[in-house]
DNA sequence: ACGATATGAATGAATG
DNA sequence: CATTCATTCATATCGT
């Protein structure tokens, strides 16, 4: 796991860029964090207990995190829902079917991490945020948002798609053609329920009264 | 016959899949699908400005990307849930506008597309937006369009489909009838929905929340 | 270099 | 409608 070395060839905080090769997608390889980033984040999900940053959250972070390296709050959030996915992953992984099979991954002494003070609950700090509880030279307080100011939108989706399937009719992406007759019928009940959907468990909350 | 396409074609067999290990092919429980059902769905959602489709609609359009392969009500309607909570949330990441920003979306009202009937502002429109769907099959609004929040083109992110073959066209099974006017029909159907999905299927794991 | 592993990214499904 | 879980793909990096 993070045992590893740190050899991010980071520090330039965008990412170089020196792709030499002209394949498909080239764009921005795919976000490394650098070591201070890691750190960050570790200390925020482990001393923290952060596991699901909201969306302003998500905005502290990354813009703290920036002054390490690229980042985009994409980044951090698919960082803490890949972390906390896989710590349960591994979990639920640690018996079921013995050995026999699936020599997939090795165990990893992750838990080793967990060497700061792994002893108090945490105060949930998903509404919330910590009150400072600085360990790491990085630490930063997701106070409240406060005024963010919003920032130009730039979110580049990555196109690892090869297809490019240019000239391909004469209609491109073939609107007219691929049009679903769906017509957006006036009329349609609009229950307001989705049929698709099967009710509920057993239980419609009718009756239950909030927590 | 549905021509090459590169259809996964999982009438029966999902397996197909891509690549993959050979972990278990269980069979994907999880539908995945086909290039040109994106498109369509693409379409519906960018050109069309649906975004929360109706029971009518959500049949409809699962019957027409049943062409493409296996597919289900709760598909589509998954499928645009998710696609407009994702939009939404990406941007949240990048720019919290509060909740009041609104830089200046002008509802041009050029197009008299959406002429909503003294009745029904477009129940297919939930947040309330013009969808400038072409109500009537035969009519293309792709134009320049106020969208408010996405006006773009499609062409956002992609799959790992990543089926080469670009050739879109051949698409003709069932597609003939593209623009038919299939429009505003008050015997649509009429509510011959059924339900589809059931309840959930696994049981609420174990909710550790922490070590 | 190649294979394995680690991990970022994407998305279907589900729940609240 | 938002939030979250699970699964899978894609790729960077390391080990040999």
């Amino acid at each position: 796991m993070e045992t590893q070395q740190n050899h991010q060839q980071q520090g330039n905080e965008d990412g170089g860029n020196k792709n030499s090769n002209f394949l498909c997608r080239q764009s921005s390889t795919r976000w490394t964090p650098t070591t201070e980033q890691i750190r960050i984040l570790k200390d925020l999900y482990y001393n923290n207990g952060v596991r699901s940053p909201t969306a302003e959250q998500i905005q502290r972070i990354s813009a703290k995190l920036r002054q390490y390296g690229k980042i985009e709050g994409k980044n951090v959030f698919y960082w803490f829902q890949n972390h906390k996915a896989r710590e349960r992953q591994k979990k639920r992984f640690t018996s079921t079917t013995s050995a026999s099979d699936v020599p997939m991954h090795h165990r990893s002494p992750a838990a080793g991490v967990w060497k700061y003070h792994q002893g108090h609950p945490f105060p949930n700090n998903l509404t919330g945020f910590p009150s400072s509880s600085s360990s790491s030279p990085g630490v930063l307080n997701i106070g409240p948002v406060g005024h963010p100011g919003y920032g130009s939108v730039a979110m580049e989706k990555s196109f690892r798609d090869c297809s490019i399937s240019s000239s391909v009719d004469g209609n491109g992406s073939g609107l007219g053609q691929n049009f679903v007759g769906v017509g957006v019928d006036p009329y349609s009940s609009g229950g307001g329920y989705h049929p698709f959907l099967e009710k509920r468990k057993y239980v419609d909350y009718e009756t239950l009264e909030d927590e």
